[in-house]
RNA sequence: GGUGGAGUGGCCGAGAGGCGAGGCAACGGCCUGCAAAGCCGUCUACACGGGUUCGAAUCCCGUCUCCACCUCCA
């Protein structure tokens, strides 16, 4: 079976065939850089980074491209609150976003263009639009012509111009033709940065900056453009417009993740009920918050509680310990062996982690019962399916992508922890259970879990 | 008003005409000196009302409730 994807522009699930044999080119549209980076952005890049592995999974090369906004009205209304200029906003937020999608396992993307370092190529895409007659300027902006586009304006997100409101900008509109309209330029306006162009001094739109990026670093036609649900309409649709009119043929299928919600409504910087990564990663760890926004499907939308939170890192912690275990027993992995098909199925159809992971489940179930019966065999095969499949949804416990900072004190902690082992295995020995207890429950206060097995007591950090 | 999506067991969460997804919690059992971990078992659900069908959570008609987008948003 291969790939198949939904694609948000024909509303179905098609087979994803990449314009180049054995190259994928992904278009993630990533942050505006107005403020830190709440969980609903980082869930956009995990969901993305999965497909991502998957694609490298089977041999694709994979470039990944994730662009980073650097000036919008919003970052320049921050800097001019924190009395700060713009760049320093920018700057600050996107270092967070860095270090939650680095603290979150998401692999770097192959580049990360910002906003501000393409206006050349934003200003060729105008005079291409201009040239074609789908775009012009007026009164120092410069506005693509919605009704020059009219056959095209709305095909990716379904609606029909007429249907759709007038643009409810506050903004002086004065110099649009058409409300309709949207601005690929903004003109100078006091206080603000700018740039100079041959229609005069001004800044990016938003949507302008993602079709100059995409051109550039994957080309006229690439094949997949992806983002949040939210993105479908205005952005993309005004993307589409802008590369299409000007004569690219553009993405190839557009993917789009659901929103996260907080007590049934979406969370958003807006809304201000943005739960930040920080704060989640004083109730569960990294790997427990990616295992939670990996594994309900990506286009589902998830209602977020720390109840759920919880019980994600629970069912983690499973398949953790299975690993854990396993590798105690076996020492070197097969990191070539196949994968189940069921799995591989699953991912197959339309990126279903939820099955996905419903086999690992099954797989550690298998495990567990292997490793009850001391099958060092089945253990390891066991051992390295699971692995494996952990690993293409970033998962891996044993990956270094985990291991926490600073030099590791295992060998120190583990040459301690056995000396009051052997003491608890003597007074067990002899029956003196109150005495094994009391070693028992000294570790326990100090931070660590002692479980019996069929070959001696082992030992782990609690948590 | 337009365009999409959702409602599944105590909870989370898949599936989409017939074989109980998976997990968490709970309870019972096995194992254990007791635990922990693990394994086995129990809990047979699909918003509501009709219909089609040998058979419907799944298809059709109707109803209710909720959410997103319709020019700030991942």
């Amino acid at each position: 079976m291969s790939l198949r994807l939904y694609d948000t522009s024909t509303r179905t699930v098609r087979e994803f065939v990449p314009l180049q044999a054995g190259h994928v080119s992904i278009y993630l549209c990533g942050a505006t850089v107005q403020a830190p980076p709440h969980i609903g952005h980082i869930r956009s890049g995990v969901n993305f980074d999965v497909l991502r592995r998957w694609l490298l999974r089977n041999g694709y090369d994979v470039t990944f491209c994730r662009n980073v906004t650097d000036i919008d009205d919003k970052i320049i209304r921050v800097a001019a609150a924190d009395q700060v200029p713009w760049f320093v906003v920018a700057e600050r937020n996107q270092r967070a976003f860095t270090w939650a999608y680095d603290q979150l396992g998401c692999l770097p993307p192959t580049v990360e263009p910002r906003a501000t370092g393409h206006v050349p190529e934003m200003i060729t895409l105008m005079e291409r639009l201009i040239e074609r007659g789908h775009a012009y300027a007026s009164g120092g902006d410069v506005y693509f012509s919605v009704s020059s586009w009219s056959s095209e304006y709305g095909k990716l997100s379904n609606q029909k111009l007429e249907n759709m409101r007038a643009a409810g900008d506050t903004d002086d509109e004065s110099c649009k033709r058409d409300p309709r309209d949207f601005a690929l330029w903004k003109g100078e306006k006091p206080g603000e940065p700018t740039w100079p162009t041959p229609w005069g001094p001004g800044r990016p739109g938003w949507h302008l900056e993602c079709s100059a990026m995409v051109t550039k670093y994957l080309g006229p036609t690439f094949d997949i453009h992806g983002g949040g649900l939210d993105l479908v309409f205005p952005h993309h649709e005004n993307e589409l417009a802008q590369s299409q009119a000007a004569g690219d043929a553009f993405a190839r299928y557009w993917m789009h993740n659901g929103m996260l919600k907080i007590g049934s409504e979406k969370m958003s910087k807006s809304l201000g009920n943005s739960l930040l990564i920080p704060d989640l990663l004083q109730k569960v760890r990294p790997v427990e918050l990616r295992y939670y926004l990996a594994t309900p499907h990506y286009r589902s939308s998830i209602d977020f509680s720390e109840d759920s939170l919880l019980e994600a890192a629970a069912a983690y912690q499973r398949i953790e310990g299975f690993v854990t275990r396993a590798a105690e027993v076996i020492h070197d992995v097969d990191a070539d062996a196949p994968l189940p098909q069921a799995f591989s199925d699953a991912l197959d159809d339309d990126l279903s982690t939820p099955q996905a992971v419903a086999v690992i489940h099954e797989v550690v179930r298998e495990g567990n019962v292997a490793l009850g019966r001391g099958g060092k065999e089945a253990v390891a095969r066991l051992l390295a399916e699971t692995q494996n499949m952990l690993d293409v949804l970033g998962l891996d416990p044993r990956s270094p992508q985990w291991r926490t900072a600073g030099t590791d004190l295992t060998p120190v902690v583990d040459a301690l922890v056995k000396v009051a082992l052997e003491q608890r295995a003597a007074a067990r020995a002899r029956k003196d259970y109150a005495a094994a207890d009391a070693i028992r429950d000294s570790l326990t206060a100090a931070g660590i879990t002692v479980e019996d097995t069929p070959h001696g007591a082992r030992w782990e950090l609690s948590r």
